[in-house]
DNA sequence: GTGAAAGCGCTAACAT
DNA sequence: ATGTTAGCGCTTTCAC
């Protein structure tokens, strides 16, 4: 289109100096004498220069670019892809996902590069694009536990890290969130407000996460003397936890706390509730998990168990770049602790 | 980390043949023999062989990435843009964006690299990317109508579409909608329902979308009679639409039907007026735009002016190949029209 | 139809 | 402290 982009060559001839020189001020700068550095900055200045991207990758190895790739453990059509990409991003989750991720490699100017992976060709295009040196190594957030893709990038032995601890355990580094003590953090707040009939909307139980948020709500309140608690299996979206909160309340009508494994299914109960004619949080106290948009952005604003997603992921993009520059080998797994956030809902 | 990757004289050799063969069968495969292109073949699978892109993109001078950027008008902090991230993709409309694009670029083997410039470091960031050949062209949503970034763009003769019009002239492509037809939309709805004390929540009027789609509404009501309708200004926030709605219910209790220029403020409506004791849409109806996921996500579902986003967002992908291949060279608009979505609250 | 060779723009030894 | 030079892996004329 436009005339050719400047390259090295030109600045080097406009500055009077020899392209290893421009190179060394355009790079790590060392020893370089002042006076030179500042005739080839104006140089620069002057024509415009922009290094070339391929040209130092070729020779440097790297992208200075990572996958970001949601993955699931479909194997769906194109079209369907699309609707794929949507609910992921309709996740108010995600958005935090985003954020700790750019706000660690920004600084670095590294870039996130979108991928999303839903079906066996997806999955091995993220494989090839890595193996063709685009991406120095990929972020993973899986939509389901038993996602295939972790086993094939650690198989490849491409530089991975993982959102979440896969449910079959692949020799990769992954962050993750001590869900049990989330789930006992909401038992023990419910129970400190004085609720005498708690009751549980569970997320998947196929997924870890799902269990283990379970697991610490019933522990925790059988060690209190509550040893028949309600669940109903939610599926994480808020269609699911109005339908598990109806449920719950035609068996037992007189739960008087629920605890829904996340926040979109906590905002479906209080809607189920309020069809039923429950106040929120007069008679039926509800704490949600996540601390996502979804706690606030409606009323009553949910209590909830935060989950420090955008560390989490600040984490996961910082392990990945150890694991690329070969200071970190092994897998490592960094767990965060959840903390409880009070509003209104509970 | 791994042993060297297999380049194209690995394969060659494996095979017999010369690099300039392998590529052609890698590429697009003009004349070479069919038992050679399976040799090959066999070869590459053998080898594991995956082309090196900065290599390729170094000669073909194309990146097959293009910049997917959301910007700001702003010049925040490095801190503010990891919340700027985050609040984008809270909005449920950015994800459709996300699924019309890659189910444009997807097909075609381009990848999205996810970029913010909510600062004037950050804008220019996105220039030297560009520059820096790392990026082919930029699809650029704002979140503002004042963003400078469009124009820094044309000036560098970067190839990029936009989402939305500026509200200043820039020359680029954009795709948009008629927002106008969506506000008459809206109009002719709430009137055929029988309503006779409409009202509406704008969206900031600053924007071209805001008012647009409060002149649309406007004038299809006067043309048929109600010539003072009460508009309270709105962000297009949740909140916004809150005390919007608050406003108006105070100012004039009797509305019996609002449009509210997002789902989102018509969400906040919904709240305002169920804390006013007003039933939706028995006594007040509620026509939203957009139809994002807000719009069903909770109850009740909300009747909307529909936006065609991932129609509109695979075209702009779709101006933006046509502009990097030069087969357009002029800026282009493209129009597309709203629809009405006729659910539960109007 | 296939191969030889030049060169894309850059970095990094190595030499000075 | 600076310059010279050899590739990095690929595509693409140009011969054959």
């Amino acid at each position: 289109m436009s005339r050719q982009a400047p390259t090295l060559e030109d600045v080097a001839r406009e500055a009077g100096v020899s392209r290893a020189t421009v190179s060394r001020v355009v790079n790590g700068v060392r020893n370089v004498d002042p006076a030179i550095q500042e005739l080839v900055r104006q140089a620069i200045r002057r024509t415009g220069y922009a290094p070339n991207r391929a040209a130092r990758s070729l020779v440097t190895r790297r992208a200075e670019a990572v996958a970001l790739v949601v993955s699931g453990a479909g194997d769906t059509s194109e079209e369907a892809q699309a609707a794929f990409a949507a609910r992921v991003f309709a996740d108010p989750f995600f958005g935090r996902v985003v954020a700790g991720i750019v706000g660690y490699l920004r600084p670095r100017s590294v870039h996130p590069v979108l991928m999303f992976a839903e079906s066996a060709a997806a999955r091995e295009e993220v494989l090839t694009y890595l193996r063709q040196g685009r991406a120095d190594g990929a972020l993973v957030v899986s939509s389901h536990a038993d996602d295939p893709l972790p086993a094939l990038l650690a198989d490849a032995a491409l530089p991975a890290v993982l959102f979440a601890r896969p449910a079959r355990p692949v020799p990769l580094s992954h962050v993750d969130l001590a869900h049990r003590d989330g789930g006992r953090l909401a038992a023990e707040h419910l129970l400190a407000r004085g609720c005498r009939r708690p009751a549980t909307i569970s997320g998947p139980l196929t997924v870890p996460a799902g269990q283990e948020r379970l697991a610490g709500f019933r522990d925790a309140l059988a060690r209190r003397g509550h040893t028949r608690v309600p669940v109903a299996e939610g599926g994480f979206t808020y269609d699911s936890g109005l339908a598990a909160m109806a449920g719950l309340l035609a068996e037992h009508p007189d739960v008087d706390g629920v605890f829904a494994a996340n926040d979109l299914m906590a905002r479906g109960a209080c809607q189920a509730l309020r069809e039923h004619g429950r106040r929120v949080p007069e008679d039926v106290a509800v704490v949600g998990f996540d601390d996502s948009t979804a706690a606030v952005d409606r009323h009553p604003r949910l209590t909830t168990v935060r989950q420090p997603v955008e560390d989490m992921a600040a984490e996961m993009a910082r392990l990945l770049d150890e694991h690329i520059h070969g200071t970190r080998t092994e897998p490592t797994s960094v767990l965060f602790d959840p903390e409880l956030v009070v509003r209104e809902s509970a």
